[in-house]
DNA sequence: GAAATAGTGTCTCTCAGACAATATGCA
DNA sequence: TGCATATTGTCTGAGAGACACTATTTC
């Protein structure tokens, strides 16, 4: 026996009746902060190359923030999974098929975006760096790699009634070649009994459209914090690479040094060796490795 | 000198001008998975009181999935931000207020919900033990906890060129004193060069609304996760608690018996003695410890 | 005294932090 | 030959895993 609902209609009658526009809704974007590690293009005999940490922005063509950079991105098409409107959008705006792509948070404050109400699903996505400089998609003509640096400026804790408040002001820079930009984002974090509350909010910016600082921010935050209890770093790394060239794209994540010995120790189940050599360097060659995918061995998962 | 976009439109005028009408947009949805964790009512003398882990079910109204449960959720209005619509429609559907709230994941497939496009914001949240038994809101009358079981059945890993996947189903049962629920969610890893892919499916079910089957899941992964490195174990507790009760949360949520004395090195620091100590048990009384909410000492955040 | 849990002690093993020593190719 | 990196070795201490032992209450 069918069930039916206080209008005594079925779920197939109720289905071919409902009317989807009868409720307001929010407009859904889909952004993806996209990094890549590059290494300085100047061939050096000598030392390792100079390796950087990099996000794509493209510049806006109209308003709002008209001029200024936000993240790739676009609305969701009403008949498309949002993993793939994120995926499509990157493909669009910049021609870059990624190697990693995880999604990040919603963002759903109602005065995000100053055009109407927009939610915002955002994605992290990791390039391998050798395909880093294919040129942008025609979508966008105004795409660049912007090197990121973020540095804490102050923290600061407060004790409250029960509970404590503990602020903290993080600086992200992003240079390129001829752009530098600015912003700096507060976060939050409000303990009271036994209630926890983060707030992640852009202070002040320069350059940088909508609250895609705060986006670049946290997603930063989230690769330092994979990097070491995942294989994420990996999805960076070319086909074939030395130790010490991964080794150097974990120091640039986690933003300090490594020590040589342990290091090795704890990626050598992630890695094989292929037998071969690097050349032309003024040192002792060093051996090409590539990832294990199967480092794992069912442990997890 | 303002900027002007193609159409020469200063920000202001393009603003003013903006039509939000003009894309077809989703609905959106929170959905909060919230947990707590029960002891059996029956005073014991002797034992320990057993606990479990439970989440909170509503059960449906309305079509579609007419008399199935759910989780407690709704449609989040135009001028709210979707963190407050999670808490007003939690108080609004099972007059709840709970202590930790987390955003969990946007589910945001195409043919998710029967009646229209719904991407669903998803949330985890906890409620201190000794409040889970107020009576749910009026809203919805058919509010009721129910005991979480979840079982792995089988885990597959089958070689692909250049990769492989990996397949587990999960069994989720949700037990309550009169219903029993069930469902079957399927995890796909797809490993594909230095690509990697996670999905998750609801492969059968027995009266679970939507696909919440799969949300559930995925709350009792994140919280099974978080437990181990953060201090969310301390959310499911009440004021006071003995050490053994303690321990017996996380032995509930990891799903695995703990040794007492390594667990008692691992939480020291971030619980304080009050002095106080258990009575009317038969045997040796145990102190009542509390949260020490500053057990962290800035090292984290 | 028996049952039941509270609370401590100890031994091993692994692994991260820190630093040192040796090897090797090219300018 | 010397620079710069490759590669391996070792000492230390913190902490997890696994047991075992003593203490204290009520029935």
């Amino acid at each position: 026996m069918e069930l039916r609902d206080h209008q005594e209609l079925t779920e197939q009658e109720f289905l071919t009746s409902y009317d989807a526009g009868q409720f307001e809704r929010p407009s859904v974007t889909v952004d993806t902060a996209i990094f890549t590690i590059t290494s300085d293009d100047e061939v050096n005999k000598r030392n390792l190359s100079n390796q950087e940490l990099q996000v794509l922005l493209i510049k806006r063509g109209g308003h709002p923030y008209l001029g200024q950079w936000a993240l790739p991105g676009g609305f969701v098409n009403p008949k498309e999974d949002v993993d793939h409107a994120a995926v499509r959008e990157l493909k669009e705006e910049t021609n870059l098929d990624c190697s990693y792509m995880e999604q990040l948070y919603t963002w759903g404050e109602v005065n995000r975006d100053p055009r109407t109400r927009v939610i915002s699903i955002s994605y992290l996505a990791l390039l391998d760096s050798t395909k880093f400089n294919i040129q942008a998609g025609d979508d966008a003509s105004d795409a660049k790699w912007y090197t990121v640096k973020d540095t804490v400026l102050k923290k600061e804790k407060t004790l409250s009634e029960d509970g404590f408040i503990q602020q903290k002001w993080v600086q992200l820079e992003l240079i390129s070649d001829e752009v530098r930009l600015s912003a700096i984002i507060k976060i939050i974090k409000i303990v009271k009994g036994t209630t926890i509350e983060y707030r992640r909010e852009v202070v002040e910016q320069t350059g940088i459209a909508f609250d895609h600082a705060r986006i670049i921010q946290y997603s930063i935050e989230r690769l330092r914090n994979k990097v070491d209890y995942t294989d994420i770093a990996f999805r960076l790394m070319p086909h074939r690479f030395t130790l010490s060239e991964l080794q150097k794209v974990y120091e640039v994540i986690l933003g300090k040094n490594l020590y040589k010995a342990q290091f090795r120790l704890k990626i050598e189940k992630m890695v094989n060796g292929t037998g071969e050599f690097q050349r032309g360097k003024a040192h002792k060659p060093a051996e090409l490795f590539r990832f294990n995918p199967n480092w794992d061995e069912d442990d997890n998962f």
